[in-house]
DNA sequence: ACCTGAACACCGTTCAAGT
DNA sequence: ACCTGAACACCGTTCAAGT
């Protein structure tokens, strides 16, 4: 399958005269096909979510798409690494689009929110991009305009649609970015030992200076059903205060 | 004022026999005081508030001292720049803490939220820093006990309470989190120019994909105000929700 | 024109040498 | 013991040279 016939010894301008072994006990010929801006951006989010977001350096990049560094650039057709981070950002987006979209203004919000978070907990880097324009791009934009579809069936005016689709997207964003805080860099590497947290935490509580902490026993770590629970209470509080902006019900709540 | 006269021609150690300038035409003996932790940990977080955690060095912050890179590490008595870190998110969450926590847990948790977000929009940098266990120092403690305090008086189960908490805590940073992405990096030296974001945005509305975007009118960017508005509204809308995990006015909605 | 090796100006940190 | 200069192994990116 792979071996063909060898034509002659140097007919291939990868072999040189003093190289003795023969072709077919060497790799495949390197045909590194050029990659496409799709396989750069899809191995760069690969690499963030098993490595976290610092382990995406150029040069690691091209090791894992067998190229040179530089080349990622041409390959992209990016200008610079904050560029790539800017596509990364968008595909992502993409990830966070509901399929089908309820009619009304609840459960439209309700599936985009769940969708949001999953689409973070499987990319959790994403958050730490903010700050960089995240809904720009082409995803982003449908993205925004999903959240524009969902909010049409609530009667309120333009402004408390508004801050409903803010208030549900930074609810789930902050979720995220605090079960991320909790859970720490312990999955990213363990930057405090548990058990230095622990001492030190005790260390704290015998001051006395926290009565409240101390009364809630052993500071138990938040587990993922916790989290999930504090997911869909929060969200479903913010709902229902939503819903009190509703024409019929009264005024927006102020 | 500043001339003392001068004792002799090479009594300095810092001058030497070829040094022709006049003492008091130098600047002051250069007499590095070793910096404390605090004057270190306060070094860093002015810098990262005037020009951003990247400019956050240890070569920049000891340029900043008239320190030698290295010496940072001694007189901070840090390991490494992601302890100096910790202290700055400590630090932080020191600005976060209520002065006269109200007793009722609505008013309350709005005093929280609102100090949170007036300590996070002055120091932006600290959501970029989530996810390294941020409320985890005596400071970050200190605010954790303060939100215990703050739901002592909502009547609900201790999950709902817990839940309360950390569903504010989420909205608040969700809300700085968006509000800095939205203003972009326009403020960090703006990555993408104005004119060309206007130009994307007319040329995807173009394609009629987007009827709600378009028919929203040309993208005003949210102002501060809007923001003020959106915080205030989410806010208040949350605290309604919350109201109704109260017992007697039910169960926690689900 | 497209691709890329070498080099540049950074970074955090190690380490051995200073005092 | 405390402090620090030089060096190391990185980083993103420039640039000139290759094809």
């Amino acid at each position: 399958m792979r071996g063909e016939p060898r034509r002659g010894r140097y007919d291939s301008d990868l072999m040189t005269p003093d190289e003795e072994s023969l072709v077919w006990t060497r790799p495949a010929p390197a045909r590194r096909l050029p990659q496409t801006r799709e396989s750069i951006v899809a191995a760069a989010v690969r690499l963030a979510d098993a490595e976290g977001l610092a382990a995406v350096t150029v040069r690691r990049l091209a090791e894992e798409l067998d190229a040179r560094p530089m080349s990622i650039y041409s390959y992209a057709r990016v200008e610079s690494k904050d560029e790539l981070l800017d596509l990364m950002i968008d595909e992502v987006c993409g990830d966070m689009l509901v399929e089908d979209l309820p009619e009304d203004w609840r459960p439209a919000l309700r599936a985009i929110a769940e969708r949001t978070r999953a689409a973070l907990l499987a990319h959790p880097w994403w958050i730490e991009l903010i700050g960089r324009n995240v809904l720009l791009g082409p995803h982003g934009t449908r993205y925004r305009e999903q959240s524009l579809a969902a909010v049409r069936t609530l009667d309120a005016d333009e402004p408390a649609r508004q801050a409903a689709i803010v208030t549900v997207q930074t609810f789930v964003v902050g979720q995220i970015a605090f079960a991320l805080d909790e859970q720490g860099a312990a999955a990213a590497g363990g930057r405090h030992p548990e058990a230095a947290i622990r001492q030190y935490h005790r260390q704290l509580l015998a001051t006395g200076d926290f009565p409240l902490l101390a009364g809630a026993g052993p500071a138990e770590p938040t587990t993922a059903d916790d989290r999930d629970r504090y997911f869909a209470q929060g969200l479903e509080w913010l709902l229902a205060g939503i819903s009190s902006a509703q024409s019929p019900g009264g005024r927006p709540v102020q």
